[in-house]
DNA sequence: GTTACTGCAAAGCTTTTGCACTGTC
DNA sequence: GACAGTGCAAAAGCTTTGCAGTAAC
């Protein structure tokens, strides 16, 4: 794979454990947290520990391989970042209810353009160098609403 | 003050833990942590212990009186809600290098317009009924960026 | 007088760290 | 063979909970 070398360029090695860690996150469309992204993992090689998965994560997230997330329960979650193995750009619709995730991506262009043209002010206007936006909505889904 | 029949009229007591708990975010303009909080409320009354904060976080922001921030630093933040108060709408720029929060209200009308027809679309595609949005943008602030 | 509220201490969770061992390059 | 990477266990940090005492209405 291309990644490998991706890691020796950042000066890190490739192990089993980074392999695996990137491989279920390719393979998966849900929004693991990083002890779902462990029984995965150690599914798969059970000499892979937690420990190993969490320092795995936050390298990838350095090199912008993996984006994170805080949904408000509690726990982080991880996602491919954008352009990685073919993931797309989306945003999250997050369910106060039941905690379910959903993903859209039928407006991140209009959002794209909308939000370069606030980044550009806000920049100015307060000495700002933004790198990143985030935007999460938060409601009911349909099951949470009936009940 | 008027907020005390709204703690009535949803069955709780006003108490002095949680009228001290509203001034101290009231007079703030930070953003203030559970811990932060429970200082300066522990200085006007050293009777008023860290989890009584919490649990008055808590049923403020199920009145809707207080929102809850995650800015990535791994506690909460909280802040009067918009109209308590004179609390006014306003969105974040976080930067990354040192924790500082900017707060922005520039953009949030246009904004507003923006998401009002976005969740529209959304609430009705994905059966989804959308009750509040986050936008915060991540970045650096010239100190930061400087060294 | 009832019932909700509170403080304290202890527990619960996710995430991080120390250290000796292991594997990659 | 050097040095980064790893597992395990322990620690850290924020937040929640149990319980007996206290205060609001």
């Amino acid at each position: 794979m291309q990644l490998n070398k991706q890691f020796r360029q950042f000066g890190h090695k490739m192990t089993a454990g980074r392999e695996t860690t990137i491989d279920v996150l390719s393979e998966t469309d849900e929004h693991l947290s990083a002890e779902d992204i462990y029984i995965k993992v150690h599914s798969v090689n059970p000499k892979i520990g937690l420990t190993t998965v969490y320092r795995t994560l936050e390298l990838l997230i350095n090199m912008g391989l993996v984006s994170k997330f805080d949904f408000g329960d509690g726990r982080a979650r991880y996602e491919l970042a954008e352009g990685i193995k073919g993931a797309t750009h989306h945003h999250h619709l997050v369910c106060t209810g039941c905690g379910r995730i959903i993903d859209y991506s039928e407006f991140v262009d209009e959002e794209k353009t909308f939000f370069k043209r606030i980044e550009r002010e806000l920049s100015r206007k307060y000495d700002f160098r933004i790198t990143n936006h985030l935007v999460q909505f938060y409601g009911l889904c349909k099951k949470c609403e009936e009940a």
